[in-house]
DNA sequence: GTCTATAAGTAGATAGAC
DNA sequence: GTCTATCTACTTATAGAC
């Protein structure tokens, strides 16, 4: 609020960003203003246009950024081996990143009804690239006779909810370290999908 | 809008309760003004008043409503049984109780935040009744040596994660029939937590 | 019970000074 | 690049006529 005037275009931007991404999953797009965002940026709300055209395109922007990390690190991560293995890596890598980003993820999947429907779709396809990923080892695995899954598709749908379930009540510190969950999660799974 | 004056009170309350869960399920409670409530039912807005108090309390009707159905709806189909039994009735009333019901299931987890303290306080209690009910059953079939799952309370979140999921993807009509999803479903969720 | 009119405030976005 | 000021439109909720 009192601020010195100048130039601070490298810094302002992020920040912009993280405030939305805060304020946007503590409150919802649609009940958070631009002031509000500005307000916790430090900036004045007219100056957040120097950064973004519009809201609309604030809330697209976090959402791209996160499916591509989410898609970014994970190729980077992607082991080989057998099925299992590559199934196991899978889970402990969505748990791990999707617990390491709460807000991100949350606002990803709350706010897709308030995109654009061009945004919408542009979100879909990430999606759909990261689901694939999954399907992909639950098919090898069902080919090679080690999983036995009615359905792959659905199966893949299936972990991922269950997955993502965890990111609703786990808060660190509590009863149960990221370890232990990661290894009761995995216990599931592979029970779920075995032959 | 054009609309005679008159008497309809045991008609528009309704009305509103229906509207409301269309809109808010479709565009989220913050995004849809009373105005846009008042021109599906009919009337102007301020005739909403004489039906609510205020938006939180209609946002909170329809979430305490649809959870007092679904309890009591399954305290009246949950059978008895062996614990296998039982977890497969559970798994498919829930899925055919949420499919029939996409709007409410919708809200009632999207506008949790939505609500003020007490209302929410309110519904996470009906919440938990709900999933007592499921890890009742996983704990008797641990206990009978049936199931084993690694933590009763994270198998409980696990398989309803899993089943929420149903309705973010299935579409009467398409490619798998209520039976099927159901079997399938069935199939992964007695594999998890078997013995 | 519904209407019209209105109060009092906030929304997203822009213009122009500095 | 940020500020202040402003435009236009919309928000929830209420008052009082019918």
């Amino acid at each position: 609020m009192a601020r010195t005037q100048g130039s601070h275009s490298d810094i302002t931007g992020p920040r912009i960003q993280a405030a939305a991404l805060e304020l946007f999953a503590r409150h919802g797009y649609a009940a958070v203003s631009m002031r509000q965002i500005a307000a916790q940026v430090g900036v004045q709300a007219g100056a957040l246009y120097n950064y973004i055209p519009d809201k609309q395109t604030l809330l697209f922007r976090l959402m791209r950024d996160h499916m591509e990390t989410l898609l970014d690190t994970r190729r980077m991560q992607a082991g080989a081996g057998d099925p299992e293995a590559r199934l196991r890596d899978f889970v402990r890598f969505h748990i791990r990143f999707h617990l390491e980003r709460p807000d991100a993820v949350f606002i990803a999947y709350m706010e897709l009804r308030n995109l654009t429907p061009e945004n919408f779709a542009r979100i879909e396809e990430l999606r759909g690239d990261y689901e694939r990923d999954l399907q992909d080892i639950l098919r090898d695995g069902s080919a090679a006779g080690v999983f036995s899954v009615p359905d792959t598709k659905l199966a893949t749908l299936g972990v991922i909810a269950m997955l993502n379930g965890v990111n609703t009540w786990y808060r660190s510190g509590g009863r149960l370290s990221l370890d232990e969950v990661e290894a009761v999660y995995w216990s599931m799974v592979r029970k779920a999908v075995a032959a």
